[in-house]
RNA sequence: GGAGAGAUGCCAGAGUGGUUGAAUGGGACGGUCUCGAAAACCGUUUUACGCGCAAGUGUAACGAGGGUUCGAAUCCCUCUCUCUCCGCCA
């Protein structure tokens, strides 16, 4: 969430950066400031009573000690009514308290400068584009035919045993993804990052940390008996590894990356969208996630988008770079890239990363700090991104790189795979 | 799943109703000493919020939430987690 700090001296510059998020209730910022002032009467009231409560029950206590209990207990009835007298304050004060952090949490970050205005994928603005389409031999087939010919992805058996969107990897095509995971692993770790194994399943803190809920509860698996939530992303986990920590300065920046399978339940996706592997219910994905230095977010931005580049230069795919337009940023993002593959066969581009700085948005909520030069604590800034998501970067080494008789694969798989084709 | 024990500051660990935000030890940081280091010695070392230009000061927090009391780290209840034993099990 903002900075309440910030957004106090900031009223009319939120509301307006909001507008570009398309944000409609700009006057929950005027209702936060509104709430604040309400806030600090409230507690200066209860703090000053509660000081005079204090004071008089030590005063009990020295009487006490004495063995004036006369005294002792007609300190006690005034006691007694002070605190009478202190209960609706303090109960004013928690229902402000509780109004101020629910509004607060449902104003979404403020997109940076560079954010581009718009309100549709259609005006998010290609950055950059690498890599050459292939051509295609003539009978060219997307990939859920290449995985059937293949034998490597059994989606009917995925069906039977949990139902869509959850596919089997059966012999190469499983083979293929362990490549994928260990390559993009090993990528990640050869730059700096920490991997983690973390779990899959968080508690409400955790997802409350990174913005998941209360924003998207409906997208996430729910295991109600325990209260917890499969991840969608293992930026949750990762992310909430430094929640509620004061970390040195010298520490930063932290880089983590981590396998982890994906859960989504993409409640009113249908159609040619969730064609093959398109889009699914439960994925492989590795992240990478950085907890730097507010002044450096964006130059570590920009640094985590070249290494995603490299990555899927290494894996000879063509792609481009979005900056996301203002309506299609996620809620918790102040500027976002996405990378796209191009998927020859289905002739689309397919998302396959999306690398976003939050600033201290979620480290406000998750209050991650360090302690400056002056020995003064500030929040850190957080960022991730994928590398990659497995199925649409499966999916497009398929159907690009497809010939009549094989599967040719990208030079930097072949000792991960074992092999230089799929046939 | 059953029975028992426990959860205190960066760590270890004292504290069982009244100047305890918290003894003591360790660590870390700063200083003295040293050519430098070690050792020794001195000092500093939680966070959030309110008021204040500041120095400072008030309130809250001893796993989380509630309760008892004039007063709770200390007593009671619920929950979470950890440990030990039994059961089950990859």
């Amino acid at each position: 969430m903002l900075q309440l700090a910030f957004i106090r001296q900031n009223a009319e510059f939120v509301k307006e950066r909001l507008r570009i998020k398309n944000f409609s209730e700009s006057e929950l910022v005027d209702a936060i400031v509104q709430l604040d002032d309400q806030r600090k009467k409230t507690q200066s009231e209860f703090d000053n009573t509660q000081a005079k409560i204090n004071a008089a029950s030590k005063e009990i206590g020295q009487l006490m000690a004495k063995g004036e209990k006369e005294i002792a207990e007609n300190k006690k009835q005034e006691v007694a009514s002070l605190k009478s007298s202190l209960q609706p304050v303090a109960e004013k004060l928690a229902t402000i308290e509780k109004e101020l952090n629910e509004t607060l949490v449902k104003l979404p970050n403020i997109p940076s400068e560079k954010v581009p205005p718009g309100k549709t994928p259609a005006d998010n603005v290609t950055l950059r584009e690498g890599g050459k389409k292939p051509v295609l031999p003539s009978r060219a087939v997307p990939h859920w035919d290449l995985a059937k010919k293949y034998n490597l992805i059994d989606f009917e058996l995925g069906n039977k045993i949990t139902g869509s969107g959850f596919p089997f990897y059966v012999n190469k095509g499983a083979k293929l993804q362990r490549a994928l995971i260990q390559y993009f692993l090993d990528f990640n770790i050869d730059a700096g990052y920490v991997e983690y194994q973390p779990p899959i399943m968080v508690n409400e803190a955790s997802a409350f940390g990174t913005g998941q809920l209360p924003d998207k509860e409906g997208q996430m698996y729910h295991a109600t008996e325990d209260n917890f939530y499969l991840i969608p992303t293992a930026e949750v986990p990762v992310t909430n590894i430094y929640r509620d920590e004061i970390v040195k300065e010298n520490d930063l920046p932290i880089r983590m990356t981590a396998y982890t399978p994906c859960f989504r339940r993409e409640a009113g996706s249908y159609g040619k969208d969730v064609r093959g592997l398109n889009r699914l219910h439960q994925f492989d994905k590795v992240e990478i996630v950085q907890i730097v230095h507010p002044e450096k977010s964006y130059a570590t931005h920009e640094e985590m988008v070249l290494h995603i580049e490299k990555l899927l230069q290494s894996l000879e795919l063509p792609y481009r770079i979005l900056i996301l337009c203002g309506g299609d940023m996620s809620f918790t993002s102040a500027l976002t890239y996405d990378f796209e593959v191009y998927s020859a066969a289905q002739e689309k581009w397919l998302e396959v990363s999306s690398v976003s700085n939050f600033e201290s948005y979620q480290t406000n909520r998750m209050k991650i700090r360090f302690k400056d030069a002056n020995g003064k604590t500030q929040l850190t800034h957080s960022l991730n991104g994928s590398s990659l998501a497995l199925p649409r970067i499966v999916a497009c080494l398929l159907e690009n790189n497809q010939t009549e008789k094989n599967i040719q694969l990208p030079k930097a798989l072949h000792s991960y795979f074992g092999n230089s084709v799929i046939d």
